[in-house]
RNA sequence: GGGCCAGUAGCUUAGCCAGGUGGAGCGUUCGGCUGAUAACCGGGAGGUCACCGGUUCAAAUCCGGUCUGGCCCA
């Protein structure tokens, strides 16, 4: 590349062809030189604020795919927004808390559990996983620049800094005073790894095979020694049963069974009963009696295993355990019965809680059955279940035995099997401000809709108080402490646990919230004075991001610039957001603020892989944007990746569709390149020439008018959140109106020697288009809209000027179809030539347009010498109908279907290939006579030899290639020079260099047609001599054949 | 198991909301052009509109179901 000289402010000539990696350094170059980023931001400093939100992504990993097409829409409505006159906020953020990150820390150390990090120390870990964060950060943020993402790369919003972590202790605090804040056991999903509770969010499902067991539940007092059956895949849960559910409205069976000479009675679903007794062995069996599930509500049963588990034992001293109860969380699925443990599953729990039971959790924080669990104790949950089956198959009570295989949670991180238990945890009771959510969410527009209202509103509805600590390290500590009268006080900020603590603290910009250093400080209880200590806990991570609107701006710390630009007018995140940040945002900030956090939302999809399959490790079909970038280029990829529909549908990748951008943007490139060497040599200077002002041809109208068209365009979809939309109305304009039509027709007039007004007007025009296509694509693909800004003579960066408006006064829509028209003429007579074998080369007498349409007519003769250009055509004519061929009928659905409904095909059949006449007196079909009137049929015909025929929308074009001497003349004399051109280009001449050409012709014809134009052909390829005779003593020689006559042509310079 | 989204030519997709003989780009193939030339342009071939059923004179489009993929939930 040596174009990177390019004089700023002035026109240069790009002798390369488009090489988007050097495209990119050269302007990563200039951009660095120049200062370009700042210069943008400081262009736009005075207009009014867009608050922008970047969705912080968490730093564990490294930029992929997905997050690469985030971040290039993120960039792309930025610098569009900026381009519109906004003052973008551009603050990226990074979520550096939690667990992943102390999983990723814990393998790097080999630690297996948390006594691992006790003994490892807690402040060396935290340190650990510290650097862990901002070394990823450092590298992610290096990704994100590497695709041309201008954000404040310099100065991110971070999860850890204190400044930050304040904004959640403040909302916090601010959800706490609301009343919004409780303590209670809640059944959680929880890691025996980790252990810690773990986020709904962050449980991942995956198929596992569990015991599948029925057991019966004997009754007390009844008649027939009856027992209920339930099914579980959990054995290990039953030694926490506290009730069995039923659906009152379902219908049940008391049946005795026989089996083995046993006789058992047992209380099934009725629906379910051969099914059971199938499982079950059972020989025979007798319906003794059919109930409703309302029936057997209340009835009392005896523990499975009281005897393995002595306290259960007491708790069927109390009140309603063991106890039959109709809940809607049963159907007529395995049993129709459902054993129940409050402490180890979330609808027992829940119903349970309804019900006024108490909860039995006798499990603890790593899985492993306490004292309470009796027999069971100190065994890990999982590995008991052999135990409690045996132990129930010892006393009868295990009706069949099997194993199934079925969804189960994991831990993400991990990838251990989540165990459901009862803790005690603190939680946002958001389920308290439900209704403000709902209406709040209302406030928010989406893009889609439907991601809104078909998916959001849904979460929204079945969302659960949210349980927001974890028993962890690495976290914003849960600001509450609780003195020895178990007094709670909340803490907001860090000036108020300096003067709230009964220690002297460090000033404000020296005090660190992690733990361990926050777990020493006591505070003076706000209820009784009395030391209080902080509850060990920390936040569960998506409440770090959920504070993002407020916390990265530095408030409550600053109230500037939260005062003046919150809530965030835009987001824009991936579908898996639904319950991730759209949620956790717009819980946190109505518990806090009753508000919603943000205004605007986008929602893409993900990156597949090109079988339209998720990227993963395990499958190994994981594409890296670096290696796209490497293969193929920054803006061919981020082309690529804006030309989906993001609107909540996920893009498959695609090698072969990247290279396909590639060649577009080659297209752009080219089109740009081609009047630059005519510009430069003409000193051809942008600001001498208005197009307002210029003798402007039709094509030049015509271009600029389709440029104020292409802005609308643009313009209207990028307001809709549709970036694909835009940027393909751009690269089809550049592409097929400027490089495969303007470009084509205009160049005679570059190539003019000397001046004149015309060309002027064509330099003119293309450099309009130009310079404001450069910033049309500038949020698409920033760096080849440098460049070629830049080789336009651009001063400034492209990205710091402002979109470019419409202008009426170039706008002729009129013009615009009247192209439309001819160019739709012209590939069809290309077509029809192609019939007829006659090369665009050769000139044909004349070319019949025949159309009804009067629009087509006006267009042919408001552009006749356009057109007959294009069309290389000494005539052209319009015509209603030309041919009087014979023509057959083809019937016309649309008309007939509605009027004989089931009978159209019929007559459809009949009309079809008749002529005219024949249909003069309509068809007889099935015995009915129907009337054939000229809207049910049209009609086709053929044409003469020599005749070329094409249909286009509004009808037919017809080309008439049949040959006379003039005809021939200028084909052969157009051959002959086309080959003395391509030996030009052979010798490597330049353009400007005269020669001497001799031609021995083998048909005595043809050189006389040829020769009739013989100073044509010595114009045409710059000869001060050509001559007829025997070739010899040439520079250069070669044989051709020109159709079917043979030539040798011979060159010389001069 | 439930909710949402998608399934259109070899590939990427438009059309679907407001039903009337399926468009485009890439690729392929044939051809043209030859002062953008390691470019550029045109034509052709290529489609059971995932599948099954329904509504209708008429369904890619509306309705119901199935399958596949994705996200979310249980």
């Amino acid at each position: 590349m040596n174009d990177d000289d390019a004089d700023e402010g002035e026109i240069s000539e790009v002798g390369e062809t488009y090489r988007p990696r050097d495209v990119e350094e050269d302007v990563e170059e200039y951009w660095r030189d120049t200062g370009a980023y700042e210069e943008t931001k400081q262009a736009h400093d005075e207009d009014p604020d867009l608050y922008f939100l970047d969705g912080p992504p968490y730093t564990s990993g490294q930029m992929h795919l997905g997050t690469a097409w985030n971040k290039t829409l993120k960039d792309c409505f930025i610098r569009y927004k900026r381009m519109q006159g906004y003052d973008v906020h551009d603050q990226p953020g990074y979520d550096m808390h939690g667990l992943p990150i102390e999983v990723k820390v814990e393998e790097e150390l080999g630690f297996e559990n948390k006594s691992d990090i006790e003994e490892y120390g807690v402040e060396s870990f935290i340190d650990d996983c510290k650097e862990f964060a901002t070394d990823n950060l450092e590298a992610m943020n290096e990704d994100f620049q590497s695709m041309g993402v201008w954000m404040d790369w310099d100065d991110p919003y971070r999860t850890l800094d204190p400044e930050y972590m304040e904004g959640a202790w403040w909302a916090f605090q601010k959800t706490f005073e609301r009343g919004l804040v409780e303590r209670g056991k809640r059944v959680i999903n929880q890691c025996p790894r980790c252990e810690t509770a773990i986020a709904d969010a962050e449980v991942e499902y995956d198929e596992i095979t569990s015991p599948s067991i029925y057991v019966e539940f004997p009754l007390v007092d009844d008649e027939d020694d009856a027992s209920l059956v339930i099914w579980t895949t959990t054995p290990w849960t039953i030694p926490a049963n506290l009730y069995v559910a039923v659906d009152e409205d379902l219908e049940y069976s008391k049946v005795e069974a026989h089996r083995d000479g046993e006789r058992d009675v047992l209380v099934v679903a009725s629906d379910c009963l051969e099914d059971v007794l199938g499982r079950g062995r059972y020989e025979d069996y007798t319906v003794l009696e059919t109930y409703s599930g309302g029936d057997i509500v209340g009835r009392r049963y005896r523990h499975p295993l009281e005897s393995q588990v002595p306290k259960q034992k007491e708790l069927d001293m109390e009140d309603g355990v063991h106890e039959v109860y109709s809940t809607d969380f049963v159907s007529a699925e395995r049993t129709g019965l459902v054993h129940a443990a409050p402490g180890h599953g979330v609808d027992d729990f829940e119903f349970g809680e309804e019900a006024g039971l108490p909860v039995f959790s006798p499990v603890d924080t790593t899985g492993v059955y306490t004292d309470e669990a009796g027999e069971y104790a100190g065994e890990f949950v999982r590995d008991a279940n052999p135990d409690v089956i045996e132990d129930l198959d010892s006393r009868g009570l295990l009706v069949s035995e099997d194993s199934t295989s079925h969804r189960y949670g994991h831990c993400w991180r991990c990838d251990t099997p989540i165990v459901f238990t009862a803790t005690d945890q603190w939680f946002i009771t958001v389920t308290d401000v439900k209704d403000r959510l709902l209406e709040e969410l209302e406030e928010s527009e989406w893009h889609p809709e439907w991601a809104r209202d078909n998916r959001f509103r849904d979460w929204v509805e079945n969302a659960r108080d949210w349980n927001v600590s974890r028993q962890r390290y690495w976290g914003i500590p849960v600001p509450i402490w609780i003195c020895g009268e178990g007094h709670w006080s909340c803490i907001g900020t860090r000036e108020e646990l300096r003067s709230q603590a009964l220690d002297s603290l460090p000033d404000v910009e020296d005090l660190d919230l992690h733990r361990p250093d926050v777990d020493e400080i006591q505070v003076e209880c706000y209820e009784c004075g009395e030391p209080a200590e902080r509850v060990e806990d920390v936040f569960d991570v998506w409440l770090d991001s959920a504070a993002a609107s407020w916390a990265s701006l530095g408030y409550p710390g600053e109230d500037e610039p939260f005062d003046s630009i919150w809530p965030a007018e835009l987001i824009i995140e991936a579908h898996d957001q639904t319950r991730g940040w759209f949620w956790t945002q717009l819980g946190m900030s109505v518990a806090a603020l009753d508000e919603t956090p943000y205004e605007e939302v986008v929602m893409h999809g993900h990156a597949l892989d090109e079988d339209g399959l998720k990227m993963s490790k395990s499958r190994g079909n994981i594409v890296t944007p670096q290696e796209a970038i490497e293969r193929y280029g920054v803006d061919p990829l981020r082309s690529f990746l804006l030309s989906h529909d993001q609107q909540g549908d996920d893009m498959r990748f695609s090698w072969s569709e990247i290279e396909a951008k590639q060649r577009t943007l080659n297209v752009v490139w080219n089109t740009h390149r081609f009047p630059l060497p005519y510009m430069q040599l003409d000193g051809f200077q942008p600001e001498d020439v208005d197009v307002h002002d210029a003798e402007l041809s039709t094509v030049d109208r015509w271009v600029l008018s389709r440029l104020q068209s292409t802005k609308q365009e643009v313009e209207d979809a990028m307001e809709g959140y549709k970036p694909d939309e835009a940027q393909r109305a751009l690269l089809d304009y550049l592409t097929e109106d400027v490089s495969r039509y303007y470009v084509q027709v205009v160049r005679p007039r570059m190539w003019m020697e000397e001046d004149s007004e015309s060309k002027q007007a064509a330099y003119a025009t293309l450099y309009r288009v130009l310079d404001e296509c450069s910033r049309l694509l500038a949020p698409y693909t920033p760096y080849v809209a440098e460049r070629i800004h830049q080789n336009l003579g651009g001063e400034t960066t492209v990205h710091a000027l402002s979109w470019p408006e419409v202008d009426e006064e170039l706008l002729d829509r009129e013009l615009e179809s009247d192209v439309e028209v001819l160019r739709e003429l012209e590939e069809s007579a290309a077509n029809a030539r192609q019939r007829v074998s006659r090369k665009h080369r050769w000139p044909v007498k004349r070319v019949v347009v025949e159309s009804t349409d009067e629009g087509v007519e006006a267009a042919v003769e408001r552009h006749r010498s356009l057109l007959l250009d294009r069309l290389n055509a000494k005539d052209v004519e319009v015509t209603e109908s030309w041919s009087e061929l014979e023509m057959e009928a083809e019937p016309q659905m649309d008309v007939l279907g509605p009027e004989y409904g089931g009978d159209a095909g019929e007559i459809a059949e009949e009309i079809r290939g008749s002529s005219p006449g024949e249909l003069e007196d309509g068809v007889d079909y099935d015995g009915e006579h129907v009337d054939v009137t000229d809207d049910m049929v049209e009609y086709r015909d053929e044409t003469p030899e020599e005749v070329g025929e094409a249909e286009f929308s509004d009808g037919r074009v017809f080309v008439d290639a049949s040959l006379d001497r003039e005809i021939e003349s200028e084909g052969y004399s157009r051959e002959l020079v086309r080959r003395i051109q391509e030996m030009r280009k052979e010798m490597d001449l330049d353009v400007e260099e005269r020669i001497e050409v001799v031609v021995d012709f083998a048909d005595e014809r043809v050189e006389e047609l040829a020769m009739e134009r013989r100073e044509f052909v010595a114009e045409e390829v710059r000869a001060e001599e050509l001559r007829t005779g025997s070739v010899d003593d040439v520079d250069y020689r070669e044989h051709w054949t020109l159709e079917d006559a043979d030539v040798e042509i011979g060159v010389s310079r001069l």
